[in-house]
DNA sequence: GGGCTGATTTGCT
DNA sequence: GCAAATCAGCCCG
């Protein structure tokens, strides 16, 4: 079964400990799962952004500490989960090394495994019907929806059996793609820093 | 396909 | 109070 082969590429906590942007961009085709009482969700990670250090204008760490930022000045490879826009989520991995401010934002995904379970989770209204499986996750805020993400998983290690990010097999990889590079979305500040990473003509791009 | 707008909570000034 | 690493609904074409 895949997901066990998942659980057996997981990525290691060495791939974390390396400069955002490499993490950011190598972060592209690899395999976020989620496994909750309810079941297993997961998807190839296809778009991402770099968020680094105080000095990114950007980044939560830019204006120091703060209960909310906390995680990211963690070890690299835990999750920062955190809430915005009164109804969000948004899911983050740690990079760097610990006391350094630094995550790359996961903003989009392919789904994999679980597709009836994110159906479920995501479902916005009955008369409207089930939206097209590329949607289920195409954006920061519906990929933590899709796999059952909220801040209880804030902190908790990307290596853990609840949440990881594995190197699929060969035969279950994404077919081979180009990666665009560009500026990162819904931001104010550090708008010039070309942060963003995305497969190149995949659906689950939330906007290319 | 694209543009505009209200929703709704948290954290920090 | 207000801004926020967003989304969905509604209108238009």
């Amino acid at each position: 079964m895949l997901l066990a082969e998942l659980q057996n590429h997981k990525l290691p906590a060495e791939f974390y400990q390396r400069p955002t942007l490499e993490i950011a961009l190598e972060l592209l085709g690899k395999v976020l799962v989620c496994v909750r009482p309810e079941g297993v969700a997961a998807g190839y990670i296809v778009e991402t952004e770099a968020y680094i250090g105080q000095d990114d204008p950007a980044c939560h760490a830019y204006k120091g500490l703060t209960p909310r930022n906390k995680t990211m000045w963690g070890e690299p490879g835990l999750a920062y989960v955190y809430f915005t826009y009164g109804n969000h989520w948004m899911l983050n991995t740690v990079t760097e090394r610990a006391d350094y401010p630094a995550a790359a934002l996961l903003r989009g995904l392919q789904p994999l495994l679980g597709l009836d379970l994110m159906h479920q989770r995501r479902q916005l209204d009955q008369l409207k019907g089930k939206p097209a499986d590329y949607k289920l996750a195409n954006g920061p805020g519906k990929l933590c929806q899709a796999l059952g993400i909220t801040g209880a998983l804030n902190g908790f290690s990307l290596q853990s059996e609840e949440l990881f990010i594995a190197n699929p097999p060969a035969e279950a990889a994404l077919p081979p793609f180009e990666v665009v590079q560009t500026t990162r979305i819904g931001i104010t500040r550090g708008m010039d820093s070309p942060w963003r990473y995305y497969v190149a003509g995949n659906k689950s791009v939330s906007k290319t």
